[in-house]
RNA sequence: GUGGGUGUAGCUCAGUUGGUUAGAGCGUCUGGUUGUGGCCCAGAAGGUCAUGGGUUCAAAUCCCAUCACUCACCCCA
């Protein structure tokens, strides 16, 4: 047997409705927001993601779906948004239609990691991005969105985490403080942090090796080091979100693995998941435009994750959704009205009914469990000497009445059924 | 990529120190008189015990390998 690819789900009846109400959610909250919808390929030069997040970060480096199609040209799947919609904007010139573009996104992503709890393959975020303004105030929108949907939804557990990464001169300036700092501290520290003090020097600081945690305790902070200006969008992002009545913690050691952001970034944890935990994250961007070879654009923007987020609520077990129901079940009494019963049942669907009947010309009992198992609120006996006179029998399956229907007044049976 | 855990019916799981035709609950299907659901009752279908080797008179049970799933590291949504 054929199998579903490692690291891939199938969503089947059951669970899809909770996707669907998370998307219903989403979309109206985003919109409510006056964000737009954007849809980019699912595949994109791979040249588009090696620039925007970075050749040395481990989405690229080791997490993509690479591949040549036939013309040689390298190809990956998309394993994050925020690098096509950059894409999108300058291709078709949007940031020169309008001053300021904020447009989200529903949408599968892929990366080939270890799946684990809350971490697939391919796996689905929805996201938000507001293009061509520096506005602090965007900054703090984007947390809000997210904050909002949580708390919509029920969840509890959650935490806002916000730091400020400044502009790149300033963390150079800091990292080559930091490095100095661990000079004579490499030996000390795990293999990890070794490498990452080759590779990621700032991620040392989130080790959960105890000698790390020792060592970088007295390490300097990369907000010490901020120039004034990052220092001042930072405290007004600090004061929106206040006004806004978000809490919110700062944490000075949180760094994000994709190499665009400047200034703020920020997370939002869960305590009900896993140890995949970041629910969304995001920041700002304002030289990813650029380094994409394009106009200079502004940019802030968050991405979510949506299995994580579903996790969340099933294990904080909110998120019921009412059992799924049909308004009428057609029960054909006569085995030789087997075309009618259809006919019928069609007709109602066309005025708008969900409506079933039976396929394998079981028994009357058969059908009639049948349309308790699907929760019919109604149930129509076709057939017999009602039909002979052009009646049927309605039967309300919550209370068990019954009453003959006369099946010229279509109308009048609709309103019974509606 | 590196570790740990787990693989028995569609699902959730039992299966005693290796010992006859492998079990339960739920679900599915049929029936409980002629045209009526839920509850109840009766019955049925459904398993190469993940796969491949090995040990043994005998393996779901012990050993090895492979694969899959899962959790964690790394990293991230």
């Amino acid at each position: 047997m054929i199998k579903a690819i490692t690291g891939t789900k199938d969503i089947l009846p059951g669970e899809i409705e909770k996707w669907q109400f998370l998307e219903k959610l989403v979309r109206n909250e985003l919109e409510n927001f006056n964000y737009n919808e954007i849809r980019t390929p699912i595949f994109e030069e791979t040249a588009l993601f090696s620039r925007g997040i970075g050749e040395a970060t481990d989405i690229v480096s080791k997490e993509m779906y690479t591949f040549k199609d036939r013309s040689e040209t390298s190809i990956s799947l998309k394993p994050e948004m925020t690098a096509s919609v950059v894409r999108a904007v300058l291709e078709h010139s949007l940031d020169k239609q309008f001053g300021l573009n904020k447009l989200y996104y529903i949408s599968p992503m892929f990366r080939q990691e270890r799946p684990q709890a809350g971490r697939l393959r391919q796996f689905h975020q929805f996201g938000a991005e507001a293009l061509g303004s520096m506005h602090p105030a965007l900054d703090a929108e984007m947390i809000l969105i997210c904050y909002r949907i949580f708390k919509i939804l029920g969840l509890k557990n959650v935490s806002v985490k916000i730091n400020s990464l400044g502009v790149p001169e300033s963390r150079e300036n800091y990292k080559k403080i930091l490095r100095e700092y661990l000079s004579d501290k490499i030996k000390d520290l795990s293999e990890d942090s070794k490498k990452r003090y080759e590779t990621n020097i700032l991620r040392i600081f989130d080790s959960k090796d105890e000698r790390d945690s020792e060592i970088m305790k007295n390490a300097p902070l990369l907000i010490e080091y901020l120039d004034n200006v990052s220092l001042e969008h930072f405290e007004k992002v600090k004061q929106i979100l206040l006004a806004a009545q978000v809490p919110f913690e700062v944490d000075p050691v949180l760094v994000r693995g994709l190499d665009y952001y400047t200034n703020t970034t920020f997370e939002i944890l869960s305590g009900s998941v896993g140890s995949q935990s970041a629910l969304c994250g995001g920041g700002r961007y304002d030289l990813l435009s650029e380094q994409l070879g394009g106009r200079k654009i502004p940019g802030v923007g968050f991405a979510a994750g949506m299995e994580r987020i579903l996790l969340a609520c099933q294990n904080e077990g909110i998120l019921q959704l009412p059992e799924t129901c049909i308004d009428v079940y057609v029960v054909r009494i006569d085995k030789e009205l087997e075309n009618e019963t259809a006919a019928f049942g069609n007709l109602l669907r066309e005025r708008n009914l969900k409506v079933e009947f039976d396929y394998q010309s079981r028994s009357v009992k058969a059908q009639m469990r049948e349309a308790n198992r699907l929760n019919s609120i109604n149930v129509i006996m076709f057939g017999g000497e009602e039909y002979q006179r052009g009646s049927a029998v309605l039967k309300n399956m919550k209370n068990g009445e019954q009453q003959e229907v006369n099946l010229s007044d279509i109308d009048s049976l609709i309103n019974k059924l509606k």
